[in-house]
DNA sequence: ACAACTAAGTGTAAATGTTACACTTAATAA
DNA sequence: TTATTAAGTGTAACATTTACACTTAGTTGT
């Protein structure tokens, strides 16, 4: 291996991709092959860095190598770097299968991005087993300490939510204003009401309407609205 | 050396101790001794971590380390992980100096933390040379990258800041509602009303008069309030 | 053509929160 | 007693938030 190639063997990044299809939000998991040994396991996408490599560059192309997902906006989310994270039992034979020294203290800096479902659709690389998308509200035991990234980085993307109340980039370019609810909604995990929601962004001059109007729908159809520059 | 103090040679923490003194805020800084060679640096107190110790078990040795301070409650910050982050040609001889790898990539997780100055006296370990507290608007050139770790320090704190309006630990116990003032002004940087500030607080019910009054002041004296609980 | 269904779309009043603004008061020092 | 200093105080205009229920414009099936 040419030394540029060469692992930091314990420094690791670890994405945490949720993504919204319009009405829920979701987390990227890997589930990995079996390999045998009962090991079925379902983790975040993420791996060592490499040498010469940034964490932010790593984090990028782990997502890219697990998912084949490229040109996420990823955002540094927190670090874990407790000596036991990876020591749990359930981990170990995974660990001595992968890793030249199991037992080595690995850190791991998290990663997080908000993204559409339908813009990204993970393919599994071939050696990484499926890659899929759960319902945030239902995820399952995963690897390492990887249930507890995801509810920190849930955390971090509420508050920066909070604090930047866009968002619009996970909606079609003309969208209904229900649609942009949802979208709310479903990051900070609570109820608007409709009319309140719809004369907020009016006031705030977030949206403008076009004349165009939703179709192919079994009801009244919906004015579109688009992103006010 | 034993295995338990062995170090972890490419993974470090640095401390951003943010400091009020009732008036303004300023940041903690080691001036390195004198090593010759015009070699005289200020950076932030930090180290590499050890092979068994978690992040902010690290953050917190090193601090007491480097500046005698203890029971700090830090907050982590941000990785720093650029594989250049220590190769600017100012720090060159200093890692020669006290580095068996100089050109190591290090990645660094910084810490934060707002005290007030007057209970977090720093006292320099000997071989550190001074530790000092520098006004904020004023900081000076610092190691590594390190003028860029204390203002993305200073960015979160002020976030973290809007979201819980607390604070009041950097306090005393009993204050004038100036002095809670100054504390909001020094840390969001913006000016604010006196009559609308106190009308907020005693309307949030965030503090209650005591019937005491300040004393030894040559003005009308203020009356001093607590913390509500 | 019409009835049934579905989600879209709409207004108002009360309460609360924010902003801008200037004079009087209570202490100390000389 | 006077000068100096910071403390302390009120109001009106404006903006924001909240709670709440009926009508409208399409589609589908008869």
């Amino acid at each position: 291996m040419s030394q540029q190639f060469e692992l930091n063997s314990n420094i690791s990044v670890d994405c945490v991709i949720f993504g919204f299809d319009g009405e829920k939000l979701n987390v990227l998991l890997i589930e990995e092959k079996d390999i045998g040994q009962g090991m079925l396991r379902k983790r975040l996408p993420g791996d060592l860095i490499l040498k010469n490599e940034s964490l932010d560059d790593a984090a990028d192309r782990v997502l890219y190598e697990l998912a084949s997902l490229r040109n996420v906006t990823l955002k540094q989310c927190h670090t874990f770097g407790d000596p036991g994270r990876v020591n749990d039992s359930k981990d170990r034979k995974w660990l001595e299968l992968y890793r030249k020294n199991p037992s080595e203290r690995v850190i791991t800096t998290a990663y997080y991005a908000l993204v559409k479902m339908d813009d990204f659709v993970p393919n599994p690389a071939s050696f990484a087993g499926e890659a899929l998308w759960w319902d945030i509200q239902d995820v399952p035991e995963l690897a390492f300490d990887h249930n507890e990234i995801v509810e920190v980085a849930l955390w971090k993307l509420q508050r920066h939510f909070e604090l930047n109340k866009s968002g619009y980039e996970l909606l079609p370019q003309k969208f209904t204003l229900n649609q942009l609810q949802q979208l709310h909604q479903a990051i900070t995990q609570e109820e608007l009401d409709k009319r309140n929601f719809r004369k907020k962004v009016v006031r705030d001059k977030l949206v403008e309407a076009t004349d165009e109007k939703q179709d192919n729908v079994l009801h009244k159809p919906a004015r579109l609205y688009r992103i006010k520059v």
